[in-house]
RNA sequence: GCACCGAUGGCGAAGUGGCUAACGCGCUGGUCUGCAAAACCAGUAUUCAUGGGUUCAAAUCCCAUUCGGUGCUCCA
């Protein structure tokens, strides 16, 4: 297995340095809000990373912090009146929903900032006993730049001579260089006057800065060096460049080993922002009627080097795509004469050794999905031909749980899922924002549908076609499609 | 402004020196079907933003131009 190491700049192998488990960290979210398509791509790169490893017989100890504590979050908690553990509880809580209906798996260790602060603090102590660590005039602790000469070798930024010109003041007074960060922020009243949520520390009192959060949670979890690093590329830098920074002046050793950073996507062609009108989070889709299923195929469908362009078309493709897969893994259920079919058998293997070369060349998610459609379409000519066997449709299965170890699409949960969006919609007074077609769809319940469908199977079987077909097209207008084949009526949600 | 990345069919997208340029979706025709749907078959880029260069050989390497994106500031 090889993956682009971002300090390094070359595809690489990736190992367990520890020779047993491989350790990774990845940023997790700030819970002010709810999480929008762009976090879940990053979260699911990480995940397929994850996955393939397991698949691959690679233990993981995976780390996605919480933070639930920052501006944001202090800010929005204020304006709703809650107190910040009570308002970020609620979004966190959402978050690994969502998290759920996309199918990603939880990481191992998931730790808050909030339960980590005498980690940082002594983190800081440390970079304050080496004098990388100082306190500014408000009682603001700064990670002095100039005291790490490697400062930039992640995002292969040249710092010098920069510095010095670039003693901007502005607001920055307090700081001995502009560049320097915020380790600690000193508590502070609200533009209310209120006193901001704070912890008593020998530093004073105050409360952590973002990247200080990571580096402290990383190492507690996973010791001073670890395997991988992961997050948006956004998060290089500053981010992942001042983690760095911090940890290895105290540690003297080297932070992460290898860094991947997924790539952010466009929606519409366009960078997704709330004032392009083009931000949508998960359940904005799910309430559409899009199916969660679709959106996860689409955001791993393009590898995480590449940006990916989200549109409503490509949606759609996915969606039919993923029909495709569920289709072919049901028909591949069926009944097939005993024995062999050995050419077949050849493009079984053949799809399963492209498959994994494809995930292992530096997450190559398109070539996997290309080498599983020709498998898709290989099984679909046999079984046409009556030249499939029952030991073929055995094989086949196999590769395909292979495949879905990773992809995850094959279950169908969707239904389930809008439904919980629905309530959801319906508990916080949002369920105007359902599209009308899918709130049709789901006032017909199972019975409703099978009652309606054993109503034309009779009304084919006197011939009655009109009355079967005035049938098939009133569920077609409520969202279900039905499929007559041998083995009796098939329906599906669209 | 400085830095970095990208541009492949109607759409998404793989491919980074040499097999007929993968795969998915869509579209057109056919098979199957009472008709559909699903599935299958055939067709759907002599060509990889544009211009120049290197090479026996370029979508792939180099230069320039145009367009798009990202970072430099909170951001997945």
């Amino acid at each position: 297995m090889e993956l682009f190491n971002t300090l390094t700049g070359r595809v690489e192998p990736l190992t367990p340095s520890d020779g047993a488990t491989f350790r990774m960290y990845a940023c997790g979210p700030t819970v002010y809000d709810y999480g929008h398509i762009g976090n879940f791509r990053t979260f699911i790169h990480v995940d397929t990373l994850r996955r393939y490893l397991k698949q691959i017989g690679m233990p993981v100890r995976h780390v996605m912090n919480v933070t639930d504590v920052d501006d944001k979050i202090i800010r929005n908690a204020s304006a709703a009146g809650m107190d910040i553990a009570a308002y970020s509880k609620r979004f966190e809580g959402a978050f690994f929903e969502d998290m759920e209906s996309l199918g990603l798996e939880r990481p191992e260790v998931v730790p808050h900032a909030t339960d980590n602060i005498p980690e940082m603090v002594s983190l800081i102590e440390r970079l304050r006993d080496q004098d990388i660590a100082y306190q500014a005039e408000d009682g603001s602790w700064y990670f002095r730049i100039a005291k790490f000469p490697d400062y930039g070798k992640l995002s292969k930024k040249d710092f010098d001579g920069i510095e010095d010109g670039a003693r901007v003041d502005v607001d920055e007074y307090e700081k001995d260089a502009a560049r320097d960060f915020a380790l600690w922020k000193a508590v502070k009243n609200d533009s209310n006057g209120v006193r901001e949520h704070s912890w008593e520390t020998s530093l004073g009192a105050g409360r952590p800065g973002w990247h200080i959060e990571c580096s402290a949670m990383a190492s507690k979890y996973l010791g001073d060096t670890f395997d991988l690093h992961a997050g948006g590329e956004d998060l290089m830098f500053p981010h992942h460049e001042n983690e760095i920074a911090q940890s290895e002046s105290a540690t003297h050793k080297q932070f992460a080993l290898h860094w991947m950073h997924v790539r952010f996507l466009l929606v519409e062609g366009r960078k997704m922002s709330k004032s392009e009108g083009n931000f949508y989070t998960l359940r904005d889709l799910l309430l559409k009627g899009h199916r969660a299923s679709a959106i996860r195929f689409l955001l791993m469908s393009v590898p995480y080097r590449h940006q990916l362009n989200f549109t409503f078309d490509g949606l759609a493709e996915s969606t039919s795509a993923v029909e495709r897969l569920r289709t072919f893994a049901a028909r591949m259920k069926g009944t097939f004469p005993a024995g062999i079919n050995e050419e077949l058998a050849a493009a079984t293997a053949k799809a399963l050794a492209g498959y994994d070369a494809a995930l292992s060349n530096d997450l190559n998610t398109a070539e996997a999905r290309a080498a599983i459609f020709d498998l898709v379409r290989a099984g679909n000519v046999a079984a046409d031909a009556g030249a499939l066997r029952a030991e073929n449709a055995t094989e086949i299965l196999a590769v395909l749980q292979r495949f879905d170890g990773v992809f995850a699409v094959l279950q169908d949960r969707d239904a389930e899922i809008t439904r919980s969006a629905l309530d959801w919609a319906e508990q916080s007074g949002r369920i105007n924002e359902a599209s009308a077609e899918l709130l049709a769809t789901l006032s017909f319940t199972d019975a409703d549908i099978d009652a309606l469908v054993t109503e034309r199977t009779h009304a084919k079987k006197s011939r009655n076609f009109a009355r079967a077909d005035a049938i098939r097209k009133e569920l077609l207008e409520k969202g279900i499609l039905l499929e007559d084949s041998k083995d009796g009526v098939r329906w599906k949600r669209k």
